[in-house]
DNA sequence: GATGAATGAGTCTTCATTCAT
DNA sequence: TATGAATGAAGACTCATTCAT
């Protein structure tokens, strides 16, 4: 008994002992895992005690290197109790953006919400204010996580993108945009502006982490004011400087 | 044990229990031994065509995803070779910043060198050029592998800092500062200012990369006016404009 | 990017162009997924199993050409569970030699305890049980792989040294001294006397062992018989042999 | 047009654009390499350089962790030129113990022609003689790297033992059996006394080198005499001590 | 003959994930 | 829920051998 089957690319022959399939490979993808929601929260304070450790340990090592065992051992859990909490290492990193990302996102709505008085000193209070969070080394950790695995998990690029660049540039853009409506700045693109804003802020973040030399400490409030001194001559009309 | 051979059309594998022998049939092809070599000795360009693949993988999927095989295999050789010419895979990237880094300390020296005119003009000139580099996807990665990589290879951002950062913003430091010194520019502090000419650049870079919106692409020329414009009113002594 | 999977009877092989799935149409067979469970946690017994195996695979091949995963499998786990108990390969031949050391150092101190009698019938006693001992291959190669290993693990020289050279020898020291205190031997040096003691029985075991020739098979009741009968006449006061 | 055979345990089908042959296959065996002879000289000193060559680092390191370009570049060519000269690594090592048995198969016959006198100095000068070649660590790590390697190339073991071991012990069992026919020794076994002989020697090679310890050398001097003492001692009739 | 660049199979080791307990 | 033993695929790196030059 013996039976054979031929179509396109396609090849099928069975006898008593034996099946042989031979098809044509779609071209190589990998996708490796199942369509399934990647990360879930379960209960109690536990997930977050993980996210803690992990970003610990992502800030000390990166992500590739450090261990879903150190995780857990951080966290003070086992090993296997990580997966009841989250379904892969790339879940908590996911998650981990995402939590660290709620806040910014809130922060710029309140913003948005109560900036009524003049535009520059809501911008410089938001410089103030991000400028201090960020000497949070465990903040400061987050969009360098970001850049770091945006390449392996382009979804962490959108989420952040979505929450942080999205809303707190847009935040910024509207405060520029009313500045420049009501005549206390020049006629600059609102759009393009904010990197003026943002840009010095991420640079001295950097040079304070990532690329710190011990004998050029830059204090921040020091920062905070070259800053904001240059940026405001540089948006505000002439003759209204303070 | 189990060997497979794939080679042309043909494909034979062994396991055990089994072979299997699976050839196309094609009609006519030469017995493909004599044919040409191998391979080439090619000794003096493999560091390089290494690199070049090295980068682009890196770009693609970040620096641990990466295999050496698959920088070898896109670099034209076999992953042994890889090894002729690089101890490990941590010696391609650093190969790799090291010399990405070598012109852009070059360029400064030359910078350095030729500035005599108005300060303005050479640090428009300069961020014109920088902008420029940065549009080239193999260039604007290197910062961004840099980051990423930090936390496991401290010694990338000793590399970075050193060659780029130092050099870099010191060179535009000596601009402002004589920018001050002559009285074009306001009596800002030249070591903070530099923050305020890069940051925007950097902030345009990740957004034109990393965090790119289809919808949303800012034309560089566009950024660059924008951006001479604010960074110049911010620096100027009122009156001074022109 | 090949990747075949075999279980059972079935054959399943994708490399990039081609999907072979090759099944042996095996009448009945139960789904095999809930079958006897894959693993059985059993900590405790495994890391003398895994010694037990690489014994033998290291008697039959040797050190260096013994692949860990052969071990595992002779073991009856997986390969990363090796791991779990030992460092390195280099660690199992170091605990395997620990191992087989141990009881040696603790029959040496049990026959120095109980050593009160003739030295002559201890010295008899310690030859028949050493060479019945060596008379087990599994314990016999001891001996070998540790010279074999010597030059690249100084470790295992060491601790042979310490564990069964000083103590044996000088067991086998102690009883010589006695036998010249008490005038049974003659004025021998006890210290190179003991080379005598245990110079033939290690050539006995080398001769059966490694260079055995099957038309030359020596009982070892003979050797043992020869030895002594040669040893005692050659360590005792003429007119004191009994 | 599709054929298909099927017979015993093998099968062939041929389409138009597939040939598939599937066999059972023998089990496994590890053949590896054709039964050419695996070692052969060419001309000049280049052999004799790279055995020397290889000789020092299989002591120093055993034979598997030694590597063909490190016997090369000691013996002052490059990694392809050994191959000039010896088909494989295994050839250098059998060549290597080949080279190193000559001259103890030729002492043998020497010896055992020149032995006419009392055998009792020619045994003491056989031990002298061999105690003082084995203090040539180049010589005493032969026997270490047969012992070492017999494992994996049986070839090894039976080199040795024909030409050495045989020969040696041969030669040695002639002399005690002239001994007891003249009345000289006791009626002792020949074949079996040759141990008494040969295996001190041994032990005392072994504990100058695998085993040495700094704080306990014994001159090669005082270990043949103790040595000499003892052995014709238990050997001689009693009465014919000299 | 010589060289050493090139190959690629082989091996140790790691680690995300699963699952018996 | 929690543990951590167990798995096994994956990947860095090595090195005997080949072969273009």
């Amino acid at each position: 008994m013996q039976r054979a089957w031929e179509a396109g690319n396609n090849f099928l022959l069975m006898t008593d002992w034996l099946v042989i399939y031979i098809g044509m490979n779609a071209p190589r993808q990998a996708p490796r895992r199942p369509a399934q929601p990647r990360w879930r929260r379960r209960a109690g304070e536990r997930p977050d005690e993980v996210l803690d450790a992990a970003l610990d340990l992502f800030i000390e090592r990166g992500f590739s290197p450090t261990r879903v065992e150190d995780i857990a051992r951080r966290a003070g859990l086992s090993k296997g109790a990580v997966y009841l909490y989250f379904d892969s290492k790339e879940a908590i990193l996911i998650a981990l953006i995402r939590r660290a990302v709620v806040p910014v996102a809130e922060g710029a709505m309140t913003i948005a919400a109560r900036a009524t008085g003049d535009p520059r000193e809501t911008i410089a209070t938001i410089v103030r204010l991000v400028v201090g969070r960020l000497s949070d080394p465990r903040l400061s950790a987050i969009p360098r996580l970001v850049l770091a695995e945006a390449a392996s998990f382009p979804e962490l690029a959108q989420i952040y993108r979505r929450e942080v660049i999205d809303r707190g540039l847009g935040a910024l853009e509207t405060l520029i945009r009313r500045g420049v409506d009501t005549g206390v700045f020049r006629s600059v693109d609102p759009h393009l502006a904010v990197r003026n804003i943002v840009g010095p802020v991420l640079v001295q973040m950097l040079l304070t982490t990532v690329f710190a030399r011990p004998d050029d400490e830059v204090p921040a409030e020091r920062f905070i004011e070259s800053h904001l001194d240059i940026l405001m001559h540089g948006l505000v009309r002439s003759g209204m400087e303070d």
